[in-house]
DNA sequence: TGTTCAGGTCAACACCTGTTGACCTACGGT
DNA sequence: ACCGTAGGTCAACAGGTGTTGACCTGAACA
């Protein structure tokens, strides 16, 4: 084990982590406990503490996320917009943390900030060389409306007839319009 | 006041049901407390579960909620988008009982139940002589997820460009949307 | 004048929350 | 053999929650 670094320690904390995602996820900020979260993790709610100080900053450290965006220079213009809807759409369902992130930043300032830094410092920068730089804040803006909007009403409200959209029906609804909110003029 | 039917309970109701609203909107089912709620209307907590049985009714009594929708038979077919953005919006800020629903149902199963209605029985009717009837459960859901991601946005999230926009560009940007997601093909 | 009852107050209940600190245990280094 | 310490357990705290029931008050009506 001196081989590897990875301690002990090192386990537990990834399980608390995992924990309080699905946890976070599941029930949202204030319904998800961590007297749940450390019996999922098969620990004792005191570690909890010992890791990571409070619940707001477990949290800060089970939000983390990184929307990984693909480089967009490279895809025709017209499909941008679909390029990105699928990888949304991917990064959504291979990940809970996403999930979490949501649901807190409805009732949480915390997520809710950490919310709008995702769209301003992980969108901005993809999509500037879209269009004209000062317009990409907006744009940023509306793209977080539409991929929010149907992340919500999919994952979140499970409204059955987006619940219900094949992967191809979602992209081709969707595509266009991120692709006009992209590139569109005004 | 035996000429009006209007009793002594009826204005401490009316009371309750104003700050149970605002209370809702700001903060969330599980954040607006009985306690703050009756202190913002000035009575006693016990006043609420008398006139409200208990918090899961008092909720569902402060978010009922009727879009009043209008007669979109009239609109020309490539103002519909718009006519139906104007109409959320509107309906939107002249009443804290949307904000209050959208924030609870992020949470709470009651809430996230009224708001599937919402769109399956109030706007599916409206918007189901505009293209083929079968779809038209889907149309409703895709318009969902644009109107409800913008005001996720815009009124929860205070995402700074998209709290950012007027009424007109923000009807510009949407009305589009909205017209493709309720007559597109496909 | 006396009774009734809608409308309101008060104090308490049982429970759950995040958080703390005192204690235990096993193992690596000396 | 000893000790220090990383990792873990346990019981309790202080405060907040929805909810309840016993009690008060004042006016309408007989």
């Amino acid at each position: 084990m001196t081989e590897t670094g990875e301690r002990r320690s090192d386990r537990t904390r990834a399980a608390i982590l995992g924990a309080a995602r699905e946890r976070f996820a599941a029930d949202g900020y204030e319904r998800a406990t961590i007297r749940a979260i450390a019996a999922d993790a098969a620990i004792d709610p005191a570690m909890v503490m010992r890791y990571f100080g409070n619940k707001e900053k477990l949290f800060a450290a089970a939000a983390e996320f990184d929307l990984r965006l693909p480089d967009l220079s490279a895809v025709p213009r017209e499909q941008v917009g679909a390029a990105l809807t699928n990888h949304f759409l991917d990064r959504w369902e291979d990940d809970e943390s996403l999930k979490a992130l949501l649901r807190a930043s409805v009732t949480n300032e915390v997520a809710a900030e950490r919310m709008r830094q995702l769209f301003a410092e992980q969108l901005g920068p993809v999509i500037g060389s879209l269009a004209d730089p000062a317009s990409t804040a907006t744009r940023a803006g509306l793209v977080a409306t539409q991929a929010l909007g149907f992340a919500l009403c999919r994952y979140v409200l499970a409204l059955p007839p987006v619940a219900a959209l094949t992967r191809e029906e979602a992209v081709a609804w969707l595509g266009p319009t991120i692709t006009r909110y992209l590139t569109g003029e005004l």
